[in-house]
DNA sequence: CATGAATGAGGCTTCATTCAT
DNA sequence: GATGAATGAAGCCTCATTCAT
């Protein structure tokens, strides 16, 4: 009986199993690839190659290159964004919450650095996702400020244009640490955030 | 007779005249579609089109696709460099050249949308020559930043990470601000280099 | 112990039930896949899909896409022909013969609409079987009109070009017919006979 | 001055001339290789070469292979139409018409055999267009029929059926006909009128 | 000089067929 | 036997670049 069944309840998870680890080559695959070349430069040859598999495999997983793209952006930022929340949540008041989220955002690049090169990297925000993810970021920071400022401990400003700034500090700096190893992720984290603390606070 | 020397003396003139025209049409409207449409979605036909030449035209005054590109970020980033030189020299101290030099920053981005968006914008820094063109600027901020630094008007820090930071702040602002007309330049200049004099500040 | 000579003995019958069963749904999955897309636009994923068993199942009955194909169109080419041969066969005459092949015809395409489709039907003819299958009806009309026209009963003609005709009227009214559900298929038989009938009669 | 014109007229000309060559040279390859390869045999590399250019320019010329068929459909269906409307308009009773129509179709048949290839030949109807354009013309035939009913020149009878009758009668002889080439047009055509008059007459 | 027709390499995608389990 | 994951040849289409006029 346990003979018999083998064959019939094994089976069905060996080839789940392999599903899983070709998904897994090539989601990995597409990481590395459009991490190293951008969306335009990646091809999906190239993609399939580094995952050591044909080229139709690719297209038993995703129907399109967009897709591909599409659903690491999409990972990353909720990633992400969950990550942020959690900080969020844990600080004790804005400015806090600024420093803790701006530490998060660090860390997760430190562990992800080929998914943000893909989302904050050169021919990335080319892309409509790629934007909106970032726009969801910013209204968090838009929030985060204005409670700062009315509790007097942020000085007045326009929050939009500070959230923006904001945003772009960390990509940038991001953006350019992901392409140099000697740094650590914590020093960046630590120098735009004092920036960002002394140019906000009252 | 005099009638009749005038197309031989004349004639290369006008030449000349209109070999000019068409290079000047060639470059704004290449400088038109690159902005609006990227470098990949640019198509050398939509900028022929766009100058009112044959595509056959555009390769007597570029030999590649790439070369206009290039051509464009050289223009400007050269003008946006000798701008902010002015700027720089005017100032008084390190923290009056960063205030300025970011005033610099908005005026050009107002005074150039589509150069602007060319080198700074999405689906932009792809290429290395305009990541070069950034570096320049970095450069610059990194010069000022360790001056104000020994001069004790800035805080102590990294400025390869703080000149990344300024440079994000900026881009993104503008890049922002590109889209809503509703908001003066003048103001988001004011507002980010506040957050970026606070932040630097001793 | 006879409960352990069962498998022995059943086992073969089992499995060779097993295989009927599937050699069955395979065969129906493929004709209603066939008549419902065509031949170019049925996938063999859909065919195995449809009869409920796996893509590499069907290349356990088939070593291409074309032996399907060619299978129903024998298997509805056989049928037809060995009940309108029936039909001849019950004829006094060639005009009999001939109005009861019409109904015969039609009679069949009302009983297996996917055969008739398969073979008859838009983007069928385009592969060599199907048009052999054709012209087998065609060998066996001109053998009748030859007939008929020995006899007397026909007028005089091109026996070739007039069982092209009415093979052609047959296969276009019946081509409609399947299409109208409103119009029973005696009547379409009747009047396609009558134009028939009076066409070619001396 | 006359001089001066010929570069700024003759130009154009000569390129609207080889334009409206290199145009003349792929309908005419894509004819012939459509109607000897059908629709889903006929590659747009087999197109271009036999019309001597590269892929590239079809593309110039048609936006998918698609449009070719389809244009070639549309020019044949409309040219037949016209031919035949003429054809209606000269005849003097519904028996008259009837038997001109038929034999101008054969005519145009015999004048555009790939075209007919195309559109009534093997591997043709299964386009939506195809198939509209068969029932444009059996729509003229019903009424044709109808007025030949009242003036009690044809039997009484279903006239949507009878039309599909003819429209098949036609289209099948036709079809037969453009594969041999040993029997004359106006044969097959007297041949398919004399069924049809002595198959609808009362 | 200017032109735009022509080119073809290159990228994406499909699907009949194979094969390890 | 059965399965479905994997394969890659083949076809469509784009567009930077060339070139005859």
């Amino acid at each position: 009986m346990a003979l018999d069944m083998e064959p019939q309840i094994d089976k069905p998870d060996r080839r789940a199993d392999r599903r899983a680890r070709t998904a897994q080559e090539l989601v990995a695959a597409a990481q590395r690839v459009l991490a190293a070349k951008g969306y335009h430069g990646a091809k999906i040859a190239d993609i399939a190659r580094e995952a050591g598999v044909g080229v139709g495999t690719f297209y038993l997983y995703y129907p399109t290159k967009e897709a591909v793209f599409l659903e690491l952006v999409e990972v990353a930022a909720t990633q992400l964004k969950s990550q942020m929340d959690d900080a969020t949540s844990q600080g004790n008041n804005p400015a806090d919450v600024s420093r803790r989220r701006i530490q998060v955002f660090f860390h997760f690049a430190a562990q992800h650095r080929d998914l943000f090169r893909i989302v904050f990297g050169h021919d990335a925000s080319f892309h409509d996702v790629v934007r909106r993810a970032q726009e969801m970021f910013v209204t968090d920071i838009v929030d985060n400020l204005r409670g700062g400022m009315e509790a007097g401990i942020f000085r007045r400003g326009n929050p939009d244009i500070w959230a923006q700034a904001l945003v772009g500090m960390c990509i940038q700096t991001v953006s350019w640490w992901v392409e140099h190893d000697d740094v650590a992720a914590e020093e960046v984290a630590g120098q735009v955030a004092g920036i960002a603390q002394n140019g906000m606070i009252a």
